[in-house]
DNA sequence: CGGAAAATTGATAGGCGTCAAAACTCGTGG
DNA sequence: CCACGAGTTTTGACGCCTATCAATTTTCCG
């Protein structure tokens, strides 16, 4: 399972460019951001919502920004989080179709989309990248579609938490412990559950050895073994 | 709920090319492909496989593709069905990321991928097209997301129904004999339920008067806004 | 310290998956 | 034209997983 939809430097992979190794596209993404603003905001500010018309594209700089879509009925689906580094807004039509909500004070940097817009039109490295980057969220979306209609709940958190264990990784962070940084909310609207049965899938993890629990938010893997099988389905459901 | 992931025509809106009214890149990928060669593949056949290296990019002239992923525990998601005029194919990285298997026999056109790519770093238009459809494949992909996350199988199939109404209205086709061209397993698979579980939710449709089954693959809408308000989520679930 | 929000734990019920069998569809060949 | 058989669909019985409702405990800040 993929954690964050959104372009995350690692996984960029812009395979129909196949000459001109020069500078590329996310070099130059990079420099766009560099030169723009930077904004502050507080845990459950919305940093835009669905339906408001794109007119900027954001890339986190420090925090954590969740964004999600309403049903009719009031229930949220929590598409995915992004974390410092990723980018929040691509791919949207005029207008955006998700809502973006920081879930911990954090700092963005806006690109209005004209500019982006601009310089895609000049620059089709640029433009390969930002392809990629939509292909990108394309898979991650289909993979949480995947995750979410096959698999019980336990197998859920578990690739949840292993998901997050290999982003500490490629990060160079401490794979082990992690800092969950969201509420059983967030992690419930996101794996398609409710609150309390994370809750007691995170309960039974600690039983079984799985994990440790600090704090609510402060995860300790102690089998990452055992839940990267449960994550892939090869652990019977009665565990 | 769309029900097919691929560029439709009508979906088109690619917002952010703000000037230049002239021929569109729309226009241009289908000339791309107006001089492709064409291919015949029977029911059952794949057009690509999960993990194929990407050669072509198809567009459907005649019949029914389904894009699909396999689960490792071998449970099936089926992603999109593409109707004529659809394209299969785009938006993955050097790989294909689903498999596509003709359900009834099906015409393609067939477009080097290295063609296209040589076509878009000419051609900003076409680029901006593709980068659209892209961008439309990742909002069905997410409203796919809700859909099944979110609703009880009722909801899913009425939703699934409806798109069909809509879908055959848009084009100018029957909106209330819907010949579904599926089979219960292809639509169990869409929809993230059992072959069972579709099955019964068809039949207490019929008896609900919502619907009439004339044959197994071809049904008539009968209470279309009925249909709708329940695929809606207003109409409890008891129903 | 105090109060609100979040998380945990428990009891219960119902929807849907699973297993099983019967009915139907449709293409093939006699 | 009818019979046959494989594949698909329908129907039924049953049980499990998870949502729901409810109460308590813990966490987090002001």
């Amino acid at each position: 399972m993929l954690i964050s939809g959104y372009s995350e430097s690692s996984s960029f992979n812009p395979s129909y460019r196949q000459s001109e190794p020069g500078p590329n596209g996310q070099d130059r993404l990079s420099a766009l951001f560099s030169g723009t603003p930077s904004r502050r905001i507080q845990t459950k500010d919305h940093v835009f919502c669905e339906g408001d018309m794109l007119r900027h594209v954001y890339r986190v700089e420090a925090g954590l920004i969740c964004t999600y879509r309403m049903m009719p009925d009031g229930r949220r689906q929590v598409m995915g989080f992004a974390f410092p580094g990723d980018i929040v807004g691509l791919g949207t039509g005029s207008d955006h179709n998700t809502s973006a909500q920081a879930i911990r004070p954090t700092r963005l940097r806006c690109l209005p989309f004209a500019v982006l817009c601009e310089a895609m039109r000049n620059d089709a490295e640029l433009t390969a990248t930002l392809y990629e980057a939509l292909a990108e969220e394309l898979r991650n979306a289909r993979e949480l579609l995947l995750s979410v209609c096959h698999r019980s709940a336990a197998e859920r958190v578990a690739a949840f938490l292993s998901a997050l264990a290999q982003r500490n990784e490629r990060r160079g962070l401490d794979s082990s412990n992690i800092d969950l940084g969201m509420t059983r909310t967030d992690i419930a609207d996101f794996l398609g559950l409710t609150i309390e049965t994370v809750s007691r899938t995170f309960t039974k993890f600690r039983i079984t050895g799985l994990i440790d629990i600090a704090q609510c938010t402060a995860i300790r893997i102690v089998d990452r073994s055992g839940l990267e099988r449960l994550a892939a389905g090869n652990i019977s459901r009665n565990d």
